[in-house]
DNA sequence: ACCTGAACACCGTTCAAGT
DNA sequence: ACCTGAACACCGTTCAAGT
């Protein structure tokens, strides 16, 4: 994933830009978003905090190349089996999408965070488009429905983090749903009884069962007649 | 909305906790979702920083009550008539709700950073799920399309915000199409053509029309006939 | 009960100095 | 070119003291 630095000379660098990132990540897994600091990172890696800005002009540009290898890390190629429905790569796409950015938590604020528009987010967004135009959807319509896609995925998955909160490690699903389905249980009845009575699918809601159908949704939602228009 | 605090005896308050939040949300409409510190907070309204302690016991529970304060906020009575459409109920719900959370965007990251879980909160989760039932949905099913509605709205804020990045003050709608068109108009056609070519309609993501279309979207897969469960 | 000054442990960043 | 120590202007929070 690597963008390869050029060499230069003087003294070794005792570091590279992706341990940096590996540092940041490590922090981020065990404290959640607002754990990567450049102190910390610096530490983490043994050196000096103003190291650090050997290998990026500032804190932001740590946290954007960051968001752009985890966006590289997600594994497009599976997807080029054309003869697939349009719906079940755009599924596919969309679980792969949430695994990947599931198994660090702490980065997905940081994404939704910027305005992802490095070469890997567009390269993502460039395979959308292209999965709706296979689908029969004009220009039009499928730059449209890439959004409605790309604000489902990140939208449910910053839902979820925002839900665990600041505790540590990520847990299991079945934990994350048990747990909140002790917050809901402790929903008064009395004035929320609608919501009280959901209470057990809300509990769902970080379940990958829950997530793909509102994929499915969406994909019904895009091929449904256009009458509203 | 204020919940009105029991009086106290000793030196009279010189503030509110409603004090304390305007100044909160001044200090966010013009600096953006990190420019809320307790210090400036304290500097805004005239006091010593550790002032603010006696009314809120952390920073947190600043936001929190921000956060629910701003839910409060959004009128949920036009709804009443039950006479209309419930697919436009939902629509007007949405759009009222996306104005309402434009108006402060510097108040929506932290809207998304934490659960969601206040009074005010539950009492809009229960307006939509009662809007849901009238339209004929089973309670499961009401349940899913609800989290599926909130992920919508939320999650399409949440990228417009981070999109208008730390830019000053909330600028008009059109002026934002125009810098994301500039923005998009350096994107290589020749590694991102679809992206490249969908750019225009990438532009008016931001526009209230795009928001419009993912609703009506949403509310066609809801009511399609269900074949993929 | 409310507010203050002073302090503590953090934070990002800069600068002059060393190799 | 790379790294360091020291410093600057921040941050949230606590504590003892004043009214």
């Amino acid at each position: 994933m690597t963008t390869s630095s050029p060499r230069r000379s003087g003294p070794r660098r005792s570091l590279s830009e992706d341990q940096v990132l590996d540092a940041a990540v490590t922090l981020l897994d065990r404290g959640g978003a607002s754990a990567a600091s450049v102190r910390g990172i610096a530490q983490e890696v043994g050196v000096a905090p103003n190291a650090v800005y050997t290998y990026f002009p500032d804190k932001s540009a740590v946290v954007k190349a960051l968001v752009e290898r985890t966006f590289g890390e997600i594994d497009l190629g599976f997807l080029a089996g054309r003869r697939q429905k349009w719906q079940d790569r755009i599924e596919r796409l969309a679980v792969a999408l949430r695994e990947q950015l599931t198994l660090h938590p702490g980065v997905v604020p940081l994404m939704i965070g910027g305005p992802m528009d490095g070469p890997n987010a567009l390269a993502l967004n460039e395979k959308v488009l292209e999965i709706l135009a296979d689908a029969g959807l004009d220009d039009d319509e499928a730059a449209r429905a890439c959004y409605l896609f790309i604000v489902y995925v990140f939208g449910s998955i910053a839902l979820e983090v925002a839900d665990l909160d600041e505790h540590g490690p990520p847990a299991p699903e079945a934990d994350r749903i048990s747990a909140r389905t002790r917050v809901f249980e402790q929903t008064p009845a009395e004035h929320f009884p609608r919501t009280a009575a959901a209470s057990s699918v809300m509990a769902a809601y970080v379940s990958t069962d829950q997530f793909r159908w509102g994929v499915r949704r969406l994909i019904a939602g895009l091929t449904a007649t256009a009458d509203a228009d």
